[in-house]
DNA sequence: GGTAAATATATGCACATCCATATATTCATA
DNA sequence: TATGAATATATGGATGTGCATATATTTACC
């Protein structure tokens, strides 16, 4: 993998509140992260199928559900990164809504 | 200046490894960023800009020569990202040669 | 000093390509 | 069959780049 390709990645929004969510909460299902960005299904699981691709995530499906993670074996930079941005208090604020509605309005499939 | 928009100025290799010769090398002149990527000089005056145009680059003139260096209010994150990136030994590794070139064959405005 | 040439950088335009998204559909599992 | 997830397709818009050219500054020469 590739800096640029990595950071293509974290370029589109909906990728990076993927990303942030994650790394911050753990695996989360699709269903999780629609109904906490409210976007809509086919979206979202394009977007985490191009982070699965590019070896950022990992999934794991559970039955009917389908866990998605950050992979255990990403580069070592990529890794600061992304534990920076989940880190970072500035951030935090900017997507708090996510973390909010994932706490808040847990997906109806619960 | 959002975070994926930040991300999206280092999805480009182009833009990637100037902000990487710069983060290590400090100011440089377009015509050194030309001969150090091998790039058209256009090509790299196109991608300085946006880099300038988000703030991530201030530029200074001195005569006929326009400098180039990382903006000092750079968000809190996002120096930490490019600080990360440069300190990192796989990162040097991957984008040497534009080093190498840089001290090796100064460009010919010399 | 003044004008012309040379150098450094930026920009207008055209073009091809990539990319995100919506909609509809299919696949997989319970 | 019902629900969760993935994919096929079409489309509008953004993006990177080459070429030519414009602008700014310095140098050369009279």
């Amino acid at each position: 993998m590739l800096p640029h390709q990595f950071f293509k990645l974290l370029s589109d929004e909906t990728r990076l509140r993927c990303l942030l969510l994650i790394a911050r909460e753990g695996a989360l299902r699709v269903c999780d992260l629609t109904s906490a960005l409210e976007e809509s299904q086919p979206k979202i699981s394009r977007h985490l199928a191009q982070l699965r691709t590019l070896g950022i995530f990992q999934d794991t499906r559970k039955g009917q559900w389908v866990y998605y993670n950050i992979a255990k074996d990403i580069p070592g930079w990529s890794h600061k990164v992304i534990d920076g941005l989940a880190k970072s208090n500035c951030l935090q604020e900017t997507y708090q809504a996510d973390t909010d509605r994932l706490k808040s309005e847990p997906c109806v499939c619960n």
